[in-house]
DNA sequence: CATCCATATTCAGTTATTTCGATATATAAG
DNA sequence: CTTATATATCGAAATAACTGAATATGGATG
């Protein structure tokens, strides 16, 4: 784990009071994120970065209805060809989409698993955003 | 509904090799994302762009603790002072944590709602990502 | 009202992302 | 082997995001 800067446990003494319970405190909130893997971070940040695209996230609407290959997707979301291959292969690197070699086509589903509770929830959460 | 390009329909008759089912493709391919609300879709990708950065997703680790104030989640993160507050009100605008002011503090917590399950989501998508 | 302190905001530098035209690759067909 | 087509990749410009120091704000306290 990181070393506990000075400054943070002297902020906190401030903050508590008391020496003693701050360093508590300080460790308490630094093991927390300490047993935080960076690399998993990173994976799942990959995951939401996939996801965090107006465009991306009309593919990913278009492929609900099932397997379509890149013209037919760049005609979809209206967005020329080397824009769309762009975008397929970030949601392609981050799990979120299948490729199928078919001939001189590609063809895009999504992947089985939680794509789609994903997009449901975010909906949910947007509908009860204040 | 915006105006299908005549080259789309071209390009979808190529593959096809019927003009008129092809149009109807077009049409079908449009129609799905024409359904799709510009602005509902902004949304939706700034919620994902919320949690689309390490740093704020450890945020939302520690917060899943409790309610906790700037100076505690700065130690937490090991971030300075503004790069912390400005990822909070990242989170903040995407409706994805709440704000308490306290006297001189601002106290933060999850929102209620679908912020936990969403974590939980992608740590499964993580783990199936192949 | 002067001071302290927690937090927010501003600013400038850096880095990452998006976009789209141009080019490359690869498969199919003649 | 040449041509056509579907997709991927490259390159450069524009835009957006992150970072941390410096400054501003605003409540609490003397």
């Amino acid at each position: 784990m990181a070393c506990i800067p000075k400054e943070a446990v002297c902020r906190m003494t401030r903050l508590i009071g008391d020496a003693d319970k701050a360093e508590c405190k300080v460790n308490k909130l630094r093991t927390i994120t300490g047993k935080l893997d960076e690399k998993e971070i990173e994976v799942e940040a990959e995951i939401f970065k996939a996801m965090a695209d107006p465009c991306r996230l009309k593919i990913l609407s278009l492929l609900r209805e099932g397997e379509l290959c890149v013209c037919e997707i760049m005609v979809g979301v209206d967005r020329p060809q080397s824009s769309t291959s762009h975008h397929l292969s970030i949601l392609k690197d981050a799990g979120l989409i299948k490729e199928r070699k078919d001939g001189r086509w590609s063809r895009y589903r999504l992947s089985e698993g939680a794509v789609i509770d994903m997009l449901n929830l975010v909906k949910l959460m947007k509908e009860t955003k204040v």
